[in-house]
DNA sequence: GCCCTCGCGTTGACAGTGTCAACATAGCCG
DNA sequence: CGGCTATGTTGACACTGTCAACGCGAGGGC
């Protein structure tokens, strides 16, 4: 292979740190030294910490998207299987790689510190758009597939975050994965019931 | 007022400057000094950093359950209404409190730290159960009505989450709070239809 | 050939942080 | 009185992110 670009060394050593030590074992120092540079040198290739983390959560990003892409690709299963599938692989990353998701997830970096960042995030939101979208091909109204949309990766990620901080009381049986399958399921089906937006409840 | 304790005063200080500044701008020399002792005193009452926050996140909690019992005392109102009062006051931390609701709950503190903490997230998780269960009396499965708790504090979680970081792409119109009861109705609504637990679904 | 700039890397230094140790003081109890 | 405990204070330390200043080699215009 080819020498390894400094920048990248530093983003690689750093990423191996965050997945076996937890965000908070990372410093600037050690991911200088540990990479065969000197302390200071990630200055020279990204302005502060946020920006290096940040490059690091994109990558932690695109993994997540690839996962994705490939439990999508060849168009096969029903719509509803496949917003399931984009749900698995976000939990994926929680139970596969905890560090590395407290990194992107957690509030560490700001989704907008870097445009990188930012189009992963976005990038992310489309798939799920797009199968949302074919779960509901009557609907033309973008707001409410926007907000269908919201409301189903909130609660993905909602369950995702109980279980990454051991939040859930007393937890037993079941496992995050059953748990999301479920919002999931019960969400779309009751948005199929009455296909038509819900009429405004009186919430007071 | 009777002479206010050093431990309290420190306590009052430490979340009056998360509430100002966020949990990022606190410091336990800070808190020392403005609270008119010195930087080393919080030491004799909290066993580090980490233990004075859970006492300001306790507080925090406390305030939030204020409200959901407030909202819920006289026990009127349809159970599902009672239901989104009580999303409506975890909505209500995040939109008027928003420091506060990050050092409760994003990552800064576990939940375990403290017992006080402890107890405190458990109370709140009591409240919605009870109004959870009122929902589905025909339910006897305590497994079913913790899993249908998990996935509806999941939501509320989770929406909350993505307004609290911004990490909503785009946003326009409407508000974390008509997210929030977009997802209550639906999940309540959903688990109406077909009131037996649902069949297990092939995920893969 | 010479100088100048520029990208990359290095060491020095600094302010700020959480925390440990040692010391001081005041109140209570025998 | 003497000692113990709770409380508070200052000194010091290791560690962090970051700013400044310096070095150095490659390339480009003269």
């Amino acid at each position: 292979m080819v020498a390894e670009g400094t920048k990248a060394a530093l983003v690689r050593v750093g990423l191996q740190i965050v997945e076996e030590r937890g965000v908070d074992a990372l410093t600037l120092r050690e991911i200088g030294t540990q990479a065969g540079v000197s302390r200071q040198t990630p200055y020279r290739h990204f302005e502060n910490k946020e920006m290096l983390l940040a490059a690091i959560a994109a990558e932690g990003m695109r993994r997540e998207r690839g996962w994705m892409t490939r439990a999508l690709d060849g168009g096969v299963g029903s719509p509803e299987s496949r917003v399931h599938a984009i749900a698995e692989a976000h939990v994926r990353l929680l139970t596969q790689h905890r560090f590395l998701y407290e990194l992107v997830y957690g509030g560490a970096v700001a989704k907008s510190a870097t445009p990188e960042l930012q189009q992963e995030a976005i990038a992310s939101f489309a798939l799920l758009r797009e199968a949302v979208q074919a779960c509901f091909p009557e609907i033309s109204d973008l707001l409410v597939l926007r907000l269908r949309c919201i409301v189903l990766w909130g609660a993905v990620r909602g369950i995702a975050e109980l279980e990454m901080r051991s939040q859930v009381p007393g937890s037993v049986g079941g496992g995050v994965k059953d748990w999301v399958g479920e919002a999931v399921s019960t969400l779309l089906a009751g948005w199929k019931k009455g296909s038509r937006t819900p009429a405004r409840r009186a919430t007071r």
